[in-house]
DNA sequence: CGGTATCCTCGATGATACTG
DNA sequence: CAGTATCATCGAGGATACCG
């Protein structure tokens, strides 16, 4: 699979919208780590996350075939989310980007840290 | 490195943030396959940017240490942009983004047909 | 419990004109 | 050539209230 620098080929594009949105790969690792889990469960674990927002993501990923919705027609409702498989071969994608990530926080932390030292030998003369 | 499910370790957010910006992936993979580039010549490789999205986006990468800018003291003006070797760090993951993506598109495209031969089959009896 | 419905804010992006 | 300045738009995200 040749990667093209030709603008019209671009193939980034269609993984980023996945997991863009402020809550997108939040809800994803989550679920890659615990498995199904309820409404309530995935709000919990967003502290923030409005409803509204909640609904709004997972019904996204749904549509894109990487979440699965199961409703149980009872009182009081009970709906569960989990991957699919097709969302679990997100996983390996995801693992890159965190790691890179995180090498990238570092990276700005060291940066940061030399400014502040170059700052200060400066000041002093 | 581990990765945790903890909302507050997610890595994967700021290896997103360098490459979500409607051009900066683009930006990022002509870079790549093409080196050096005035900024003429970013702007003809994509169609419809306007000169302050490309000024604005290449500012950001640059404060983010991914992309290098020389200009030269000449008239009329020559400025030239390349990735940084850190800022070539990102190639992997923006090939396995691209794979996945291709992967995806595919997907959604099988899972399109797939919908429009049951309505097909449903309307025909 | 698991949502919708409404209304609102704000920042990313864009159009356009001007400049050293 | 490679920008900056100014103003406008639009949709992602949020606050809040109500619902089956």
């Amino acid at each position: 699979m040749p990667v093209s620098s030709d603008a019209e080929s671009c193939q980034v594009q269609p993984a980023l919208e996945i997991i863009v949105g402020k809550w997108k790969c939040k809800i994803l690792l989550h679920l890659l780590f615990t498995g199904t889990n309820r409404f309530s469960e995935l709000q919990h674990a967003l502290p923030g996350i409005t409803k509204k927002m909640l609904t709004t993501q997972l019904r996204e990923l749904e549509s894109q075939d990487i979440v699965q919705r199961v409703v149980y027609p009872i009182v009081p409702p009970k709906v569960e989310y989990s991957l699919t498989p097709y969302g679990r071969t997100l996983e390996p994608v995801l693992k890159m980007m965190h790691e890179w990530g995180s090498t990238h926080v570092e990276h700005m932390r060291i940066k940061q840290q030399e400014i502040e030292t170059y700052a200060l030998t400066a000041s002093k003369g």
